[in-house]
RNA sequence: GGUGCCAUAGCCAAGUGGUAAGGCAGUGGUCUGCAAAACCACCAUUCCCCAGUUCAAAUCUGGGUGGCACCUCCA
């Protein structure tokens, strides 16, 4: 095995980029707040899944042996409400879900983890955290209920950038009075009627938000592990308090030692949220640009930056809304659409001919790996990458128009070159894994059915065109050619006959 | 009130001290019966504003302005 390619990281804990070490060499310990299923995912969810997705991949293509440990989160207030309002068991409600959120992620390819942890069958190491903490002194018992006491820990904060002086004065929660201080936490609660329960050394209850992670963490990575990352969101609370109880129980050292956290999704400059009526499921995107253009608009954008949808509102010939449109994502599939072209004509080049075995290649042609892995190296650089990836094509475009001038033997080898480079770097992103004709036949199919355009009539009409050209009756042909962008279809004529596309620009 | 983040061309978007990647759109060209696609060329003396540090700043510091988020469930 290769020596893995030195990484930099932003550490969320030290606010800049840091030099990567892992615990172990070569080996890269990773674990993912994964989702609290109680309703269908949304795209945020989908985001944050690929980011670390792009993550994990990242540190594969650049040598690393990643355990990549993503919970979840079973049992928790809004499972035990949902379940409450359709009467369903809350254990099994939550399964469903989460095998609808694996479905969703992996349309988006998403690696399934390694290691898939739930809080329900974690309530052992729960527990013994949250008796350690209490005969360390940093938790205590009321009524049946564990609190963790923020005063115990002296870098409570440091995460977040919050004190605790701060958050009292701050504080929008009710102060429960037994509680020492406002800012503690539950770890344990006590059972109410009708929820899922577990006995424990303070009687029957569950487990509180913050230490099913903790838990999990432990019972599958041990007491220190190199990455912990999640959403921006989740930086406080939860993640400030995953560090006071972690580190409460296992001493200052222990626990993950680089965070990383990803950006959020935007919607026309505000947050995603129910009460905006903003929220957008997976499905709901994914049928309408494709779950790989989803994917390539994500990781066309930093992990770390913001990212904005901009909306388009469709409205019927009424001026009644009928549905929305993306028109960043539109333009992120066009893109992809030249990527899986350009994949085409170089498989077709060398299914034709051969790949021309070992040898020299052509100027430019050998270095989209180590362009793609110093991106990858920096922080995970998705966009950078892609723009390495841009080069690479724009050559095997030229070759394939113009290789002319380059030995035989070295064009096809170079074309090969590039063929399988850029799978290789689009894997690492998690794009191009589809065969190009796959997924052209499956973005005209779903453009086709946007325009409620007739494929017959469209070959009848290329048939007639087909024909005029022949009889080199140019002015009928040409005619055809407008009609049909009247329709919404662009002909491409080639040496091998017309192909035609459908215009998604307007 | 407290804590963070962001501001780069018409649009999207990298770049955290060394003289502005990449994409879309646009313009001109090659190719084409004409087109489209592909390719080539052009396209920010400048990075929200002001002041400062430095030989050197989009990048660092201070002060503004505008936007967003977290402190309550949230990806």
């Amino acid at each position: 095995m290769t020596t893995p390619t030195p990484v930099r990281i932003y550490d969320s804990l030290q606010k800049q980029k840091v030099a990567f070490s892992p615990l172990v060499p070569g080996k890269v310990s990773m674990y993912l707040c994964g989702p609290t299923p109680y309703a269908a995912a949304h795209i945020g969810h989908a985001y944050s899944a690929i980011c670390f997705d792009l993550i994990r991949r990242g540190l594969i293509f650049l040598g690393y042996d990643v355990t990549f440990v993503r919970n979840v989160t079973d049992v928790d207030d809004k499972i035990i409400k949902a379940a409450a309002e359709t009467g369903e068991d809350p254990l099994a409600l939550s399964a469903r879900f989460a095998d609808a959120y694996n479905a969703d992620m992996a349309r988006f390819a998403v690696m399934a983890p390694d290691i898939e942890p739930r809080v329900s069958t974690h309530i052992d190491p729960i527990i013994k955290i949250t008796e350690r903490l209490i005969e360390r002194g940093k938790a205590y018992a009321v009524d049946g209920d564990v609190y963790f006491s923020v005063a115990s820990f002296p870098t409570y904060g440091k995460l977040s950038g919050q004190s605790i002086d701060e958050l009292e004065a701050g504080a929008r929660i009710a102060v429960d009075d037994r509680k020492r201080a406002p800012a503690d936490f539950a770890l344990w609660k006590a059972a109410k009627p009708g929820e899922p329960s577990w006995p424990s050394p303070w009687g029957l209850g569950r487990p509180g938000w913050h230490i099913e992670c903790s838990a999990m963490c432990w019972s599958h990575l041990g007491e220190t592990f190199d990455i912990h990352g999640g959403g921006k969101d989740l930086i406080f609370p939860h993640h400030e308090n995953e560090i006071a109880q972690s580190q409460g129980a296992f001493g200052d050292d222990s626990f993950a030692r680089l965070w990383v956290h990803n950006g959020f999704l935007n919607f026309e400059g505000v947050k995603m949220s129910k009460s905006l009526g903003n929220v957008f499921g997976c499905g709901e995107i994914a049928n309408a640009v494709g779950a790989e253009a989803l994917r390539f608009f994500l990781v066309s954008h930093h992990y770390r930056s913001p990212i904005d949808f901009e909306i388009t509102e469709v409205r019927d010939a009424a001026g009644t809304p009928v549905g929305v449109r993306f028109p960043g994502l539109e333009a992120a599939d066009r893109r992809l659409e030249y990527f899986y072209v350009t994949l085409d004509r170089i498989d077709g080049f060398v299914a034709a001919g051969g790949d021309g075995g070992d040898g020299a290649v052509v100027p430019g042609a050998d270095r989209l790996l180590d362009d793609a892995r110093a991106a990858l190296a920096d922080d995970f650089n998705a966009p950078v990458t892609i723009a390495a990836m841009g080069e690479a094509a724009k050559l095997a475009n030229k070759l394939l128009d113009e290789g002319k001038g380059v030995a035989k033997d070295v064009r096809r080898r170079s074309l090969a070159r590039l063929g399988r480079d850029l799978r290789a770097a689009g894997d690492a992103l998690g794009v191009l894994g589809q065969a190009p004709a796959t997924y052209l036949a499956a973005r005209r199919e779903r453009l086709v059915a946007r325009r409620g355009l007739d494929v017959a009539a469209i070959d009848g009409l290329l048939a007639e065109r087909a024909a005029a050209r022949a009889a080199k009756d140019w002015a009928r042909a040409d005619a055809l050619r407008d009609q049909m962008a009247g329709l919404g279809v662009e002909l491409l004529d080639t040496p091998r006959g017309t192909d035609w596309r459908v215009k998604d620009d307007e």
